[in-house]
DNA sequence: ACACTGCCCTGCGAGC
DNA sequence: TGCTCGCAGGGCAGTG
């Protein structure tokens, strides 16, 4: 499922194909046209078709592409949407729900199996109501252990739901917390303000650590993510936990196996020798 | 203000 | 082998 690294990379792929270039069309799959959303009162094809993009920005899991006429086109991928450039001509690609024809002789593909994902057509005071209530980007230097420690404090809930909030710091999902927490190791069902300064400190640099390694594998394709040429991520055999099939395999720094449970409805894999919780602990023996 | 649940959606893997 | 069933989960609305 895409998260930071994931849709980075789209945003860093699509970049020089679609900026600077005007929208000479939109195909949408007729069953299902409402992948792409406007504001209330207006015809979000019209909006979009004869505009020109004039960035590639990316904000959490969201990405933005501000259009010349003031809004943007505002795309997340939720859980199996891609974005794929091809040629004009080329067939749709699976599970094809929009269709942008750029000038160049390029197509900007939309395709969503599970159909979670949105294209929408966004004011601007929407982009920055948007942004204002998503929190800090993790690989900014303002997303520091000290922010990070302070927002804590005010979450009695389990660490993982708490990292998984948006608000809280955007661009995390399931991979990259269940990977921070094996790295700091921290129990995800550890109250989350009960950790302390440098607790929040390593959180911040192992979260960082797995973003970025994430990056440079130009992200994790567990199931269906592809950056916009098709192409698999590399990341998912750097991965130290994450995943239901893990559950049983020697944990890579110690060798217990590994544990999967349900934190906060989300499947979640640790090590129970590294990542000790005193709930645990207590239970049995 | 926060935590928690249910909803959306469907290919695929597990189980029989 | 072929069928049914439920899992996967990001973001948001609704509820407590």
């Amino acid at each position: 499922m895409p998260e930071l690294p994931e849709v980075e990379t789209v945003r860093r792929l699509i970049a020089p194909h679609v900026v600077g270039h005007t929208i000479a069309g939109v195909e949408l799959d007729p069953a299902f046209p409402d992948v792409l959303e406007g504001p209330d009162g207006i015809d979000p094809v019209a909006g979009i078709v004869d505009r020109t993009i004039t960035g590639a920005q990316r904000r959490g899991k969201y990405l933005i592409f501000p259009l010349d006429n003031g809004m943007s086109l505002v795309i997340h991928l939720r859980m199996t949407g891609r974005l794929l450039l091809t040629e004009h001509d080329a067939p749709p690609v699976r599970f094809q729900h929009a269709a942008l024809a750029l000038d160049n002789g390029m197509d900007l593909r939309f395709g969503d199996q599970r159909k979670f994902g949105r294209i929408r057509l966004t004011l601007p005071d929407e982009i920055e109501a948007l942004s204002a209530r998503l929190g800090p980007e993790p690989l900014d230097a303002s997303f520091t252990g000290d922010r990070l420690y302070a927002a804590l404090q005010r979450r009695p809930g389990k660490i993982k739901p708490v990292l998984l909030d948006q608000h809280l710091v955007a661009g995390l999902g399931n991979i990259y917390v269940d990977e921070a927490l094996f790295r700091t190791r921290i129990h995800p069902l550890t109250p989350a303000n009960t950790l302390g300064r440098d607790d929040a400190g390593r959180l911040v640099r192992a979260i960082r650590h797995v973003l970025r390694g994430a990056l440079a594998n130009q992200g994790t394709t567990f199931s269906t993510f592809e950056n916009p040429y098709g192409e698999a991520g590399s990341n998912a055999s750097f991965l130290n936990v994450y995943g239901k099939g893990r559950h049983g395999f020697p944990c890579p720094r110690c060798g217990t196996p590994l544990e999967h449970l349900v934190v906060g409805g989300r499947g979640t894999t640790i090590c129970p020798r590294c990542q000790r919780h005193e709930a645990h602990a207590r239970r049995d023996d």
